[in-house]
RNA sequence: GCGGGCGUGGUGGAAUGGUAGACACGCCGGCUUUAGGUGCCGGUGGGCUUAGCUCGUGGGGGUUCGACUCCCUCCGCCCGCACCA
């Protein structure tokens, strides 16, 4: 006789022919909600397809999948699609190197990713899937532009940008870390270029204040705030007389303004070869900021070299004070930030300090902690006394403000500078406009054309999209190679019919993700990027799935993308996701980051060919807390195949041999001994599970909880075989969303019915308690024994029975009780003295 | 420096202010097996004078009848941002 086993081979393609054959998840549009089910937008971010997908992708998927079932199980009307982010540059750096087109690369991607979500058994409405590089998508993203366009909110203009040398292109600022290009790690320059923006500075103050709607992990959130920066403060203009000019400069601590005794402006800014011209100090200017123009931004941002700068010869009044006070040229200002000027105030910061110590300039403190205001000398004699801006805090050496605490004094400062008409109260961001053009080829065309005539001319609607050609040579050579496709560059312009050029550079591809779960509610939209109904009748996404690296960029630009559209009446939404959760990475079994030098990868194919999808899908969300970091342990996963699926197949395969007719599958009537204590495991499982799942994403403690029904099950061998049946067709209903094709499988063994067809089911809150429970008895808080009490028994029983327990009289020998503490139906701690 | 988070057995981790260590891995033992593996059952924080007692959630302090949990403080680690005025 052939040993019967778990067999996931034999298992999960029955029920993934059944699922596709039946189209078991395709969800219809429904845009005049006839279907009153509430509904329910789960998203995983889209992939990007390259090679094949990896064990992080699984967890993605399965953590998404097992939320999309548990909605629909609860009776909601549930939108999983999937998409495919495929534009970019790892395809166009693979054509450059073997000259196959990225399409090709990228369509052979995507098959890939495609197989492996049907293999992993995800509920996905493939009826709506996409891709952001077909000229179905890409058109309604060009036709976005446009509509930002129109708006302002598209603009071009020549700045300085970040140049990566590697990749031949220009880069968002968000994609610049440390100096460095976030794809290639190749060292960023600074370009003047002509480029296209977005205009998201405009909405720095609602993607900051919304933040407060969404229910987004608070580091995120936190680092939104940290890089929208913005800070209150004030405008302060300083004349230089003697040229006749007002610079202002922005500050957040305009109570210091009495103790700005320097003035700095940035190398770049456009004034300092002004200034400096005639005076004794020309040829040291010019020679420091091309010194400082063509330094890495790498090392000039280093915070631990010295502070250096050069004088500009020439001074400016501080406005509270009327002195004339230096200026002077340095690195450790920023063009980019404020307004590429600062007053310094060394007493009050360290750059400042730092920079006074190195060129000898006085440091006046003019804040003083209130109990100490009364000693300005004692003060000043303190190196770097710096403060911060708290109620404790005097103003000292400040005119008609001395005395005020540093609040107060603040504002009526900025309200005698705006009296003056010296300045005023004003907002600063770190914030910058998002770049969006790109000097590459496999990305979507940015639709406007130069007419030799007219200047700049969208293209008009109806004759998008603006598709991409085919070209012969990928090779960036400082602009797009598209310039090189000289029949599709020269066309005729649409105003005047003369002749014109295409835009030859192509959009940043986070344009393209931007907005693709909009496009997912209305997928075959030919007349319009999507209908406005419709897409209200889906959106927003309410439960958002992926990697903390897209904290800011992918998610930043959506949430503008969705402002913009919602401010020109196109959609009804502010916010695109409603809640968003945050996996960990699973790391090698060596605790490391997976990569091929490091020789740790897990293959999420070889893993489904040794332990089934099942398996895999499971062990990925028990290993621990979703939202955190965990190794991968090969041991681990066979603990999951073994201890769980294993022991639940062999239960029903058991249990299902057991043809009599008295062993349904449902809760038995009136269970007793055995079979009761089995019923209430079983009901006590049903609760936890479903808190676990739908309040708190704990799918290790879920796992666990349908873990330790099944021992149950396993240790009440000859508990009633109604009982049995009962619990384990229980524990293949919870264990559904997390192994689908297993839980199918066990479930109609047990039962006949299809799993996913059944109601989540509902804790019988009479088996949620037992009529008696084990009183915990304390004696000054700790446990000294354990006694059987009745449910729901008045505070004075529990109080006697713990009284008269052996361990708590053995502690109470010779003291007075000073106090009972009972705690209904858990414990009672007995006070002693 | 600023912001967010974390610190519990050999390991991953459990624990609405109420029995610390659920569940799993690992390890130990038993049964089944010709054997290995599989399967099933049991044990497994440290210490001690072991019917029990005692210590124990990074250190110190506090609130409380009771603290892994709340508050203060220090230490350590991780992540993000950073001459942002």
């Amino acid at each position: 006789m052939s040993e019967r086993r778990y067999d996931p081979k034999a298992i999960e393609p029955k029920w993934q022919e059944i699922w596709e054959r039946e189209r078991t998840w395709e969800v219809p549009n429904d845009p005049e909600n006839a279907d009153h089910r509430e509904k329910s937008y789960v998203l995983e971010m889209l992939p990007y397809p390259s090679g094949e997908p990896h064990i992080g992708h699984l967890k993605n998927y399965a953590l998404g999948d097992a939320i999309a079932h548990f909605h629909r199980r609860i009776g909601r009307r549930v939108l999983h699609p999937m998409g495919y982010d495929a534009f970019g540059l790892p395809a166009e750096n693979n054509a450059i190197k073997t000259g196959v087109h990225p399409r090709t690369a990228t369509d052979r991607s995507i098959a890939s990713y495609r197989h492996w979500f049907h293999r992993w058994g995800i509920s996905i409405d493939w009826s709506r899937e996409l891709g952001t590089h077909e000229p179905s998508y890409y058109r309604w993203t060009q036709w976005i532009f446009l509509k930002l366009l129109e708006r302002d909110l598209a603009y071009k203009k020549t700045a300085a940008v970040n140049w990566c040398p590697n990749d031949q292109t220009v880069l968002a600022n968000e994609q610049v870390i440390d100096g460095h290009c976030e794809r290639c790690g190749a060292a960023v320059e600074v370009r003047q270029l002509e480029q296209w923006f977005f205009r998201i500075t405009d909405y720095a103050d609602r993607l900051l204040d919304d933040l407060d709607e969404i229910r987004w992990p608070e580091h995120v959130k936190a680092m939104q705030r940290n890089w929208i920066g913005r800070s209150e403060g004030a405008e302060v203009a300083f004349r230089c007389e003697e040229l006749g000019i007002d610079y202002p400069v922005f500050t957040t601590r305009p109570d210091t303004l009495f103790g700005a005794t320097f003035f700095v402006m940035a190398p770049e800014h456009p004034d300092v070869f002004t200034l400096a011209a005639g005076t004794e100090y020309e040829d040291q200017v010019h020679e420091y900021v091309n010194r400082s123009l063509t330094e890495s931004p790498e090392s000039r941002g280093d915070t631990e070299k010295p502070k250096t700068g050069v004088p500009l010869g020439r001074t400016v009044t501080n406005p509270v004070t009327n002195e004339q006070i230096p200026m002077f040229v340095s690195d450790y200002v920023l063009m980019e930030y404020g307004t590429g000027a600062i007053m310094a105030v060394p007493a009050h910061d360290q750059r400042d300090f730092d920079f006074a110590k190195a060129f000898d300039l006085p440091i006046r403190p003019v804040v003083a902690p209130a109990d100490r205001a009364d000693d300005p000398e004692a003060i000043a004699a303190e190196q770097g006394a710096f403060t911060v801006h708290t109620e404790n805090e005097v103003l000292i050496n400040s005119g008609q403000f001395t005395n005020m605490n540093s609040v107060e004094g603040q504002s009526a400062i900025v309200e005698w500078l705006d009296r003056e008409g010296r300045g005023h109260f004003s907002v600063s961001y770190k914030l910058r406009d998002w770049l969006v053009s790109r000097q590459r080829y496999w990305g979507c065309p940015i639709p406007v054309v130069y007419c030799d005539r007219c200047g700049m001319v969208p293209v008009r609607e109806e004759d998008l999209p603006v598709e991409l050609p085919d070209i012969e040579d990928y090779q960036p050579k400082g602009r797009s190679p598209l310039a090189a496709a000289e029949d599709w560059v020269n066309v005729r312009c649409s105003e005047c019919g003369g002749h014109a050029r295409r835009e030859t550079d192509t959009m940043d591809t986070f344009v393209d993700s931007s907005w693709y779960y909009l496009r997912y509610c209305d997928a075959h939209n030919d007349r319009a990027a999507w209908d406005r109904q419709t897409l209200r009748s889906w959106m927003p996404v309410d439960q958002y799935i992926g990697g903390v690296e897209h904290a800011i960029l992918h998610l930043m630009y959506s949430r503008f993308f969705v402002k913009a559209l919602a401010d020109m009446q196109l959609l009804d939404v502010q916010e695109p996701f409603r809640a968003l959760f945050t996996q960990g990475m699973i790391l090698g079994p060596d605790g490391n980051k997976m990569s091929s030098s490091k020789g740790n990868v897990i293959a999420p194919s070889d893993i489904i060919e040794r332990f089934g999808a099942d398996a895999a899908r499971c062990y990925v969300l028990f290993i621990g807390p979703a939202d955190q970091d965990a190794a991968w342990s090969d041991t681990g996963i066979e603990g999951v195949h073994r201890r769980l699926l294993g022991r639940l197949w062999r239960l029903a395969d058991e249990l299902s041999q057991n043809n009599d007719a008295n062993a349904g599958a449902d809760q038995p009537a009136n269970p007793q001994g055995d079979a009761l204590a089995l019923v209430r495991k079983a009901n006590w499982a049903i609760d936890k599970v479903t808190r676990d799942t739908a309040t708190r994403f704990a799918f290790n403690t879920a796992l666990s909880a349908i873990i330790e029904l099944i021992n149950e099950i396993y240790r009440y061998s000859d508990a009633d075989p109604h009982a049995r049946r009962f619990s384990a067709a229980t524990a293949a209903s919870l264990l559904f969303p997390f192994a689908p094709h297993l839980s199918a499988e066990a479930y109609e063994m047990l039962t006949g019915r299809r799993v996913w067809e059944e109601p989540w089911p509902d804790a019988d809150p009479e088996m949620l308690t037992a009529e008696t429970f084990e009183l915990v008895c304390q004696v000054n808080g700790k446990v000294r024994d354990r006694v059987h009490a009745p449910t729901g028994a008045p505070k004075e029983e529990l109080e006697k029975l713990c009284l008269e327990t052996r361990g708590v009289q053995q502690h109470l020998d010779g003291l007075e009780i000073a106090k009972v503490i009972v705690v209904p139906d858990k414990l009672v701690n007995v006070v002693v003295r």
